[in-house]
DNA sequence: GATTGCCTAGGCAATACTGCCCATGCCGGC
DNA sequence: GCCGGCATGGGCAGTATTGCCTAGGCAATC
């Protein structure tokens, strides 16, 4: 229960130097690896995809904190976004939690409550990493089927209740010895051992 | 494409007889089935269940805004929130959006603007309403299982990869015979056809 | 006390799946 | 042209599933 990785990683996206430095000893010593940046730019050239909290000021000089939010999306990132702002109001509030912001605070704030946030914000970080990198995972395995087997296991997914060979391979018009052989490479090159396990698996995508 | 239920039913529930009569009154110009409710109480009261889009006023005396969004939520309605505040700031705001709100405006607001916000609060209304309806519908399949029947399911849903009768009757010190028959009851009173369309409806079920 | 529902489990036959073998044909790369 | 990967399928043996029957034990209900 020690040792490197214990403590929950922190970056700090601000522009203002008075911010970055001090949030930055606050939260490392209260238990934080924290790491601060002064820009977007310079938060996405260091960072290297571990799952982590964000403290993000909504308006930043170059890509602001929406842009970088709307990044951290697309790219699927393990990230849980908190903002801060000096001169935001509601709207801008709105707009950040719809994009998925964790939480939304007003500079100026108590640090105990940025503390207690960031705690809240690291759960939903591990478990945004954990999900996605048994995506990622399963993705990879699904790359390794060839168009024919993934046009099978396409075929059981969208008919959960006709998974026989005979059915199969009526609809695709092959025969069912056929669909025999290509489940079977299916299931090895997946990794499991039921067509039951076939369709949990092929929900985990999205 | 015509009839009833065409238009989309938006409840207002403002305490401010102004904002409902001039919000009930713009909607229905649009197309909207509004109804208006004087509190959060009096809303409750002649709520039917049906998919809409609700449009509350953040503070109101009695039951307010957030106090009927945490009632919303725990009883699953079907329903997508607006709100709408005076004296509301970020904070409230944030709690609002963090408690799953659509969307959240200050008063004044364009009507056009709220307009358009409800169109989409619409959108996640049908979809709610559409997951809620199969999920109690799978909800209420399961009820049929008696407890035996229950346990194996529960089982099977844990190991889809071990799903054998062989399997699944050592494990709970019973005869895969046995195990057989269970099974067969298992599928026709969820009214499905194989064991794979088993494991995909209990995910339905969170 | 009879009935009903549930859990248990066996028999039997038809059907299906699985894992091994085999083969053919096609295509793309070396 | 040869080789490897892919799709196609057949054979065969062992195992599993499925549907339909029977049937005993147990608990609750009427």
């Amino acid at each position: 229960m020690s040792g490197p990785g214990l403590a929950p990683p922190v970056f700090v996206v601000d522009d203002d130097p008075d911010i970055r430095s001090s949030l930055t000893r606050a939260l490392r010593m209260r238990g934080f690896a924290a790491e601060a940046f002064a820009s977007a730019q310079a938060f996405l050239d260091g960072y290297d995809g571990r799952a982590a909290c964000v403290v993000l000021d909504f308006g930043m000089p170059g890509m602001n904190g929406l842009e970088l939010q709307a990044l951290i999306n697309r790219e699927g990132f393990p990230l849980a976004v908190i903002f801060i702002t000096g001169h935001g109001g509601v709207p801008e509030s709105v707009q950040a939690m719809k994009g998925g912001a964790v939480d939304f605070l007003e500079k100026p704030f108590r640090q105990s409550v940025l503390v207690e946030r960031i705690g809240a914000a690291w759960e939903v970080a591990s478990a945004r990493a954990v999900a996605e990198g048994r995506s990622r995972d399963v993705a990879a395995r699904f790359e390794r089927l060839t168009a024919r087997e993934r046009e099978i296991v396409d075929w059981i997914v969208a008919h959960p209740g006709t998974v026989s060979s005979k059915e199969v391979g009526r609809s695709l018009g092959i025969s069912p010895r056929t669909v025999d052989h290509h489940r079977a490479r299916i299931l090895e090159k997946l990794e499991i051992r039921s067509v039951a396990e076939l369709v949990d698996l092929a929900r985990v995508l999205d």
